[in-house]
DNA sequence: TCTGGGGTCCTAGGACCC
DNA sequence: TCTGGGGTCCTAGGACCC
């Protein structure tokens, strides 16, 4: 036991506001003001609004065709999503954020926890707006700050700065009046860790808000909801109970899927797309430094398009012994492809897990495994290098095909003004 | 033309072991 | 009246996140 009583900690969540669109107006400062959206993959539906459009009432998640009219009413900017830009920004975000803590959690592309804890308490609001300046004069994005002992409070103060538009843009939640008034006006749903169906089971519990939720009786909520509310109850008292994780542990699973940009019918194009994903998938395991000891094949059908027979298929394939390499990972994916392939169907997404991922660093010697492991990795680190350096595709299998009829539509995409030479921002 | 993609954690229940 | 009890591993499904 310490001597002297530890302080309470402090973290301060920093996340971007509306960060695809964001990304999109750093580069393209006219944007500022206007009404902009970010499609998903495919064009499919929104998933990132200015604050313009959410006044529309364009709701998260909306399909793009429903709502065309009202955007070309409205002038707004519509964007295809841009991956290479945004990850590379996310990237120089959690740089700088870097600067302003000792101890940094990167939590998704555009949030991340900084350990304020020691700092001096009255100079936080001052430190983050600093810290909220210089992002803003050094990318160009807008970031809001919430400051409390605990994440799941962070998260509130974070929601309070975004919606008051606080000057600065940071709240800091840190004594008992001050919590109490926020979670008051707080409806569980708008929790973070607490979404539909368990507003609604709170609510017929007569638990409406955070504030009611704080005060409930943990051990009951436990029984009722499991371990994962009981922990929101004691964070949102201020007792810690979600850590503070500085390095992100391996993937235990690694998805890579999509859906077409048209229907697909033929084999031969989905044994294309399979063996693309299956790659797409093996460059994140290996960067991880995994292997894989499983995989499975997924194709289905469009569940909305209501005239076509609905058909989805699913296929684990184990295999012999752990593997990271390319060749291995497509030639059993594509056997599970066999095995699940219908004809006759309109296909509209498949896509590959891969499973049971152990560290490449300390796999067991298998006795009769086929080929040269060693060889194999050689091999997968030239591609990778080759491809990092030159350019994703640059080196590929042959199975993957080259035509790619089947690739997802973007039709509104902005340049990769950050990543590629061709693309480089002008100034004329 | 036509609704994303990539993850995590927890729990319950069955199989199996001693 | 009374049919063992405790542990581990695996999987499927449900809930959530951005």
């Amino acid at each position: 036991m310490s001597s002297t009583p530890s302080r309470p900690p402090v973290l301060a969540l920093v996340d971007a506001n509306n960060f695809y669109v964001s990304c999109e107006r750093a580069f393209a400062p006219r944007l500022e003001g206007q009404p902009v959206i970010v499609l998903s993959n495919n064009d499919g539906c929104v998933v990132a609004r200015s604050e313009e459009v959410k006044a529309l009432g364009v709701a998260m998640g909306a399909p793009a065709r429903d709502i065309r009219e009202l955007l070309r009413r409205h002038r707004v900017r519509v964007f295809s999503s841009n991956y290479a830009l945004y990850g590379d920004l996310s990237a120089r975000l959690m740089d700088v954020l870097g600067r302003f803590a000792p101890r940094v959690e990167v939590y998704s592309i555009d949030e991340a926890f900084l350990d304020w804890s020691g700092f001096p308490e009255d100079g936080l609001i001052e430190y983050a707006r600093e810290m909220v300046g210089t992002v803003r004069r050094w990318l160009g994005l807008p970031v809001s700050v919430g400051i409390a002992p605990t994440k799941v409070l962070a998260k509130v103060a974070n929601r309070i700065a975004k919606r008051r538009k606080v000057p600065g843009g940071a709240v800091a939640l840190l004594d008992a009046d001050g919590q109490a008034e926020a979670l008051a006006d707080l409806r569980t749903a708008d929790l973070w860790g607490i979404a539909g169906r368990w507003s609604a089971k709170l609510e017929a519990l007569g638990i409406d808000t955070a504030l009611q939720l704080r005060d409930a009786d943990p051990p009951f909520l436990r029984s009722a909801f499991g371990v994962v509310v009981e922990r929101i109850v004691y964070e949102l008292r201020g007792i810690p109970c979600l850590a503070l994780e500085e390095v992100a542990p391996p993937k235990r699973q690694i998805v890579a899927s999509r859906s077409f940009g048209r229907p697909v019918v033929e084999l031969g194009e989905l044994r294309e797309a399979v063996a693309f994903h299956v790659t797409r998938a093996a460059v994140r395991l290996r960067r991880q430094r995994s292997e894989a000891g499983g995989l499975q094949v997924s194709i289905g059908t469009n569940p909305f398009a209501p005239d076509d027979p609905p058909y989805h298929g699913h296929c684990t394939v184990e295999l012999v012994s752990p593997t990271a390499d390319t060749r291995v990972l497509i030639g059993q994916a594509l056997r599970g492809l066999e095995a699940i392939y219908r004809g006759g169907y309109r296909y509209h997404k498949a896509g590959v897990m891969l499973l049971s991922l152990t560290s490449a660093d300390r796999r067991q010697g298998a006795l009769f495994q086929p080929g040269d492991p060693a060889r194999s990795q050689r091999l997968m680190t030239a591609i990778d290098r080759i491809n990092h350096r030159m350019g994703r595709g640059t080196v590929r299998f042959g199975t993957e095909g080259f035509g790619h009829g089947w690739a997802m539509r973007q039709a509104r995409k902005s340049p990769a003004y950050t990543t590629r030479w061709s693309e480089l921002p002008r100034v004329d």
